[in-house]
RNA sequence: GGAGAGAUGUCAGAGCGGUUUAAUGAGGCGGUCUUGAAAACCGUUGAGGGUAACACCUCCGGGGGUUCGAAUCCCUCUCUCUCCGCCA
């Protein structure tokens, strides 16, 4: 949620921006601030109402004190009258309020200068490229065939016990997935990064503090007679620990990492680009998540960044590094990277990691704040995976097959104790 | 699932219709003293709105009500704790 005074006092910038993120609904922009404006003279009447009614209200708890009931009686009939004109007035700025509210939530975050110009994933911008795509020969499998071929993976046995969307990973393929948690988890904790295993259910409040309510709750699986949903991914329950909490300067950055799977109902995507690991409704994901002193989130997002290359590179997948540009990014997010691994045998680039800066998007409608020399202003939240399974998973199994087996990245060979599938 | 108790500032904890602008203690910060530290003493220390700055207004789990006046009384919701039951 964007800051009213920022919104007036940046009403040009505003609107530039909400343009560059393909955002329809400019007219909330001025709507916003005659509303703010009408809601600070709302509150201005009634401030001065209430102060009137409390200074008569002492005055006869003091007339009492003294035996002087009729002259008490006398002003009680006053406050009465002073009453009846305070009560229309508190319901105006109550409306006022919501409405203010309900445009607010719908304002997307503003993109940072460095996102490019463009509505479609073409439009993004190459960052960089490492790695080497593999030569595979003609006949190569993709990860759905391979993981048939060695036990590894279950989609029928998911669709049978669950639904479309929930495979079972089997075998190898199960302790390939333990060892991948393991590894990404190990490798965050060695860089500062503070492991938690949060709930998989979070409350209302939660959702809604991240963004995924009151919107996207199409997106998340709800479980009704509690009132819980089902995490769409670990920095809802991550980023809202720190929700209505007032931090010290020191305790910055907060550096959080943790193993979740996901759930996502994906409502809307069918057909295309969902065979196999391409696109599940319940993956393993481990994720990171920055709270950040607002000069520094752009520096830590870049280390971010390198963290999930290097992860990447450990790993011998070739990727390749996107700037999203501001009609594909997401709603919350001011600037995003996304990660992109190939997958060989099916020779598409798989998107494996998404790592953004919020700037006090979020941290606003969370209340996340901190206190330097006597004043309190927002953190600014920074989230990306590292790594999301499935298709880490898919990129492995196509990229590294061979009249060997699958042959694992050197990195994982303790992990999953061995070097090959077979 | 049954019965009971409770929710107050960073924490502990009083207040249960009108000098509460929320007592008191602890902690934090600043100071006096000291070579330094501890102790002791003095001062200071919540959030939001509003203002150029004051003033002023709101907040004692959330919502509603009674009253001239509510942390205090009533209703309701949520959550926490204790005991019993069930249970990995």
């Amino acid at each position: 949620m964007l800051q009213v005074n920022f919104i007036k006092a940046n009403r040009e910038e505003v609107l530039e921006g909400l343009k560059k993120k393909h955002f329809s609904e400019i007219s909330l922009v001025d709507n916003i601030i005659s509303l703010d404006d009408e809601r600070k003279k709302l509150q201005f009447e009634l401030d001065e109402r209430q102060s009137k009614i409390n200074t008569f209200s002492k005055e006869i708890g003091q007339l009492m004190a003294k035996g002087e009931n009729r002259l008490a009686e006398e002003k009680k009939l006053e406050v009465a009258s002073l009453k009846g004109l305070l009560q229309p007035v508190s319901e105006q700025l109550n409306i006022v309020e919501k409405s203010l509210q309900d445009d607010l939530i719908k304002l997307p975050n503003l993109p940072h200068a460095s996102v490019p110009v463009g509505k479609t994933p073409e439009e993004n911008e190459l960052v960089r490229e490492g790695g080497q795509k593999p030569v595979l020969p003609k006949d190569a499998l993709a990860h759905w065939d391979l993981a048939k071929k060695y036990d590894l993976i279950n989609f029928e046995l998911g669709n049978k016990v669950t639904g479309a969307g929930f495979p079972f990973y089997k075998g190898k393929g199960a302790k390939l997935q333990r060892a991948l948690i393991q590894y990404f988890l190990d490798f965050n904790t060695e860089a500062g990064y503070t492991e938690y295993e949060p709930p998989f259910m979070v409350n209302e409040a939660s959702a809604y503090g991240t963004g995924q309510l009151p919107d996207k709750e199409g997106q998340m699986y709800h479980a009704s007679a509690d009132n819980f949903f089902l995490i769409p991914t670990a920095e809802v329950p991550l980023t809202n620990i720190y929700r209505d909490e007032i931090l010290k300067e020191e305790e910055l950055p907060v550096k959080m990492t943790a193993y979740t799977p996901c759930f996502r109902r994906e409502a809307g995507s069918y057909g295309k680009d969902v065979r196999g690991l391409n696109r599940v409704h319940q993956f393993d994901k481990v994720e990171l998540v920055q709270l950040v002193h607002p000069g520094k989130s752009y520096e830590v997002l870049e280390e971010m960044l390198l963290h999930v290359e290097k992860l990447l590179q450990s790993l011998n997948l070739p990727y390749r590094i996107l700037r999203l540009c501001g009609g594909d990014m997401s709603f919350t997010s001011a600037l995003t990277y996304d990660f992109e691994v190939y997958s060989a045998a099916q020779q598409k680039w798989l998107e494996v990691s998404s790592v953004s800066n919020f700037e006090s998007f979020q941290t606003n409608r969370m209340k996340i704040r901190f206190k330097a020399d006597g004043k309190t202003q927002l953190v600014h939240s920074l989230n990306g995976s590292s790594l999301a399974l499935p298709r880490i998973v898919a990129a492995l199994l196509e990229n590294n097959q061979s009249e060997h087996g699958i042959l694992l990245p050197q990195i994982l060979h303790s992990y999953f104790g061995g070097d090959k599938i077979q």
